[in-house]
DNA sequence: CTGGATCCGGTTTGATACTG
DNA sequence: CAGTATCAAACCGGATCCAG
């Protein structure tokens, strides 16, 4: 291991590494993991899976709330092959596939958990401090 | 404006709200909140915050690796929004701004955390899944 | 009929160049 | 140094279409 801080990209912006002997392959591993897994859809299908246990396609994106079909197809076909869900066929007419969280999903659905109460925990202070923040920059009607 | 929905035929699909009686406006606002938070580059960001402590926009850059000018401001400025982080301009000849985790900021870390150990306890396994879910697909789907 | 693959249009992101 | 401006590329949502 010597040099290995070839930048991978030209321009001068990021990529910078700091001089900390961080092993780079658990870093970016690690770092891909987040990437993957911090996703708005990734946590609220953990979440709805969680709460109901198995499910079937259309019940989980009706109970998940305004998803597309598409974005649900994809972020379950990522989240399988990531082992946080298992994807069961029923070879019946019509259709059936089920939908269960592994272990290891309801692991990661135990530690987002902290997530949800700290979002519960602090919704009117983030509320306040987006109103001061528009006030502040004179026009940012942030309503979604 | 009445009357013109469905204009072929609404689709059936998401918008479908559950018969539970949960406060939809607290619902909502705190399905925004983690829609907001739940970003890899917040994530990221707060990771790299936290660690570091108040830190300068260039050097954050830096340190959080791979992103953009771009996402690097917009994700600041939507945390500062929120209220996660302070964000202090000196008016010196070199522009001097930088960053600092408020305290709700820092309990947002907080409960992340529990998510960056859960990434790093399992990243084996999910590499494992990853390779045997690869393996299952990619022989199987090759057409055309 | 359910699950999901595909095409199209709008939005978001990324990479570069430029400014105070 | 700390951003904006700008254009291309990737992505997302919605609708349609298809297979079992």
């Amino acid at each position: 291991m010597n040099q290995i801080d070839t930048p991978p990209r030209l321009y001068e912006w990021a990529g910078r590494k700091s001089a900390q002997p961080v092993d780079p392959a658990l870093e970016g591993l690690v770092r891909d993991i987040i990437g993957a897994v911090a996703d708005k859809w990734t946590m609220l299908i953990l979440e709805t899976l969680e709460a109901h246990g198995t499910m079937r396609f259309t019940e989980l994106g009706h109970k998940v709330g305004e998803i597309s079909q598409k974005m649900l197809t994809k972020t379950l076909r990522r989240m399988e092959a990531d082992g946080l869900v298992t994807r069961k066929v029923h070879p019946v007419v019509p259709p059936h596939v089920d939908y269960t969280l592994t272990e290891m999903g309801r692991g990661l659905g135990a530690a987002f958990c902290s997530v949800w109460i700290w979002a519960e925990t602090h919704h009117d202070e983030i509320e306040q401090a987006r109103t001061a923040f528009a006030k502040r920059q004179g026009v940012a009607v942030v309503r979604t």
